[in-house]
DNA sequence: GGTATACTGAACCATTCGGTTCAGTAAATC
DNA sequence: GATTTACTGAACCGAATGGTTCAGTATACC
């Protein structure tokens, strides 16, 4: 059961409106990352990207350690199941007044099939 | 074939981030409404209202028309399709990362089935 | 012990955001 | 034609954002 929090949404939301925060989440899939190893790729300061960081820290999507003098970015637990799940209750409320959208739908089921698991 | 564009998403995840403008969408579901009934609802100036829908307009989640002195508010035609995917496809990245979590992704896809559709 | 590395905190800056007020304009009503 | 209604635009305001620099601190390495 998934229950919505509005400072939760909020912050995650806003955290998601910035693509190099998108970028850092997609980086973070495949592997860990130094908050040296982001500013780098991203071209940025440290000092501003531990901002960014900090951000989608707060927001639950990223969760860091400091071992030694390195902080360690991993991907968060929350993996944005309620922002999944209010997306998906505004797709109903939408699909409720368009509903000769339905294909929209059916694209939705097919790619969760297709995903095969 | 959804294709991602960076300020789409910008914009949209942006005007998400708002719990007013969330609730505008919700209210927006079961019926169209005025600009005044907006800012009555939501105890706001016209003005403040008026912005509101502006963000929401220029993401594409809403849509207006001013037909005499009012103007009507809609559900926009994107539906949220470019976000559910976008947010989906970082789910897969997460659930690769983390195996474990697998029933995440089974419980979304009884909902799925649940809307019985 | 000295130096390089990785990060942190404070301060600053320009821009955007969420909201207001106030002075319009245009349409509907009496 | 006068009044009310519905909205609009400009201006303003304080707070938050996205970034920087600069001066630390703490750890790792020679």
């Amino acid at each position: 059961m998934v229950q919505y929090t509005t400072a939760r949404l909020d912050a995650s939301f806003a955290a998601l409106s910035d693509a190099t925060r998108r970028g850092i989440l997609e980086q973070l899939g495949p592997a860990d990352a130094s908050i040296t190893a982001l500013a780098e790729r991203f071209h940025m300061t440290l000092t501003g990207m531990r901002k960014h960081v900090g951000v989608l820290e707060h927001a639950g999507l990223v969760t860091t350690v400091k071992v030694g003098r390195v902080r360690t970015c991993k991907l968060g637990l929350s993996g944005l199941q309620e922002e999944a799940a209010w997306i998906e209750r505004y797709r109903q409320l939408w699909a409720a007044r368009f509903d000769e959208l339905d294909n929209v739908v059916e694209e939705m089921k097919r790619k969760e099939n297709a995903n095969g698991r």
